[in-house]
DNA sequence: AAATTTTAGTTTAGTATCTATACTAGTTTG
DNA sequence: CAAACTAGTATAGATACTAAACTAAAATTT
């Protein structure tokens, strides 16, 4: 376990993996504080995502988008009841199942939607200006492998 | 907002803006369940970061703990606690400062911060496995410009 | 040297996010 | 039609944090 005594390539590995930790516990930190989306103001990190999971679509299932986020459909329930009394959400009758809940976003969830797009591809067109159109191509097979390996994680 | 009348960069900036959130969300997605870490037992995720972050050093303030996570020193505080009655890190008294406590990993410790390490590593392997050389550098690069751009968030 | 301020760490109450479990009420199936 | 399944809700508890109030020791002022 003598770092001098370590081959080049464990070296690498050693200091890569350390790097790519870095990166997540950078964006974890990150994850941990409320944001301010236009005009739809303040709001936490999973509420945030739940709008982006909701998207612009004219209704989705409670369960659908437990799935589309990976959490429990009682998870769901909470937040959407959170958004929906923040009036970002609303929630309409299935026509044909009365079980079932249809979501879509207010107006007001539209414009915290499109802010916070807006703010992700902001960050992506700032990492991809400072890279040659190679190396985004690179980069985003790496997206990739790195996607599916945390996968079979 | 029509889709279909974007420019192809714009586009890209949309696709590659997406990949980018959904790494982070299956990230993120492990980051909620513990995992068992060699003769360790199971720990939580910010268990084992707290192991990995006291790392094999002979002893480290609780203070300069919480910088290097960058959490208060109360969440220290109550993580030190939990690892302590796990008999996975141990305090000893300051030698000069007795305000002061040195924390540090137990050998229950470092065979989970081993073992965290070598998860890590395999990982990080099994990713550049799949990347030549020049693959691997690029997104080294990629890596450094990304955690510099979350750090300005 | 006494008084003040700073620093190291703990404690507590509260928030955010999630899970697991138990539940209600419709829907489908045998 | 009864049994099994499905959609969603409610609730209790775990985890991981923060902020604020606190204790006690150390450093600085006056």
């Amino acid at each position: 376990m003598n770092r001098k005594n370590m081959e080049p390539s464990n070296r690498n590995i050693e200091m890569g993996s350390r790097h790519l930790g870095r990166l997540f516990m950078q964006f974890k930190q990150l994850e941990r504080h409320p944001r301010v989306f236009g005009e739809a103001g303040p709001l936490t990190p999973s509420e945030i995502h739940t709008i982006d999971a909701i998207s612009c679509e004219s209704g989705i299932l409670m369960s659908e988008l437990a799935a589309r986020l990976s959490v429990t459909k009682g998870a769901v329930s909470q937040i959407v009841k959170k958004l929906e009394s923040k009036q970002l959400v609303q929630r309409t009758p299935h026509p044909e199942d009365s079980r079932a809940v249809m979501i879509s976003l207010t107006e007001k969830g539209i414009i915290a939607f499109q802010a916070h797009r807006e703010l992700h591809q902001n960050f992506y067109k700032e990492l991809s200006d400072q890279l040659n159109q190679d190396e985004i191509q690179i980069f985003e097979k790496c997206i990739q492998k790195l996607t599916e390996l945390l996968k079979k994680e």
